[in-house]
DNA sequence: ACCATGACGTTTC
DNA sequence: CGAAACGCCATGG
């Protein structure tokens, strides 16, 4: 990676290991908290080397704003993201995330704004 | 230096 | 209402 300033990156993965069991977050409501409405994209990057962190992050608890689990072929196994899910509470059904809404953690309200 | 791609989302037609 | 285009930032060819 680069150097630490990574402010964007850092408070990605300080949001994402904020998110409460049992709850799961999207990419867009990070990144409008973060500032940019429409950097989810970076959002997902950031994700991407969230495996090059020296801390854990549950990227499980991230996905897209239709609660699909877009990003699951990144784990180790196709298996291990919903499984990491469903352990936690959070019914996945065919990639999909039943009851998103009742699940969804917006940091920009929890975290308040 | 330019074009293409990516764990996405919003806006426009 | 559904599909397409654009925006965002970084990385790789």
């Amino acid at each position: 990676m680069k150097n630490e300033d990574d402010n964007f990156f850092k408070q990605v993965y300080k949001v994402v290991r904020l998110i409460p069991k049992g709850k799961a977050t999207s990419y867009g409501a990070i990144a409008r908290y973060l500032g940019s409405t429409k950097s989810s994209r970076m959002v997902g990057w950031a994700m991407n080397n969230s495996h090059f962190e020296y801390e854990y992050v549950p990227a499980h608890r991230v996905v897209n704003r239709n609660g699909l689990l877009s990003g699951k072929h990144h784990f180790e196994s196709e298996n291990t993201m919903q499984n990491a899910l469903e352990k936690e509470g959070i019914i996945v059904i065919d990639n999909q995330i039943q009851n998103f809404v009742k699940v969804f953690w917006d940091p920009s309200i929890e975290l308040g704004l």
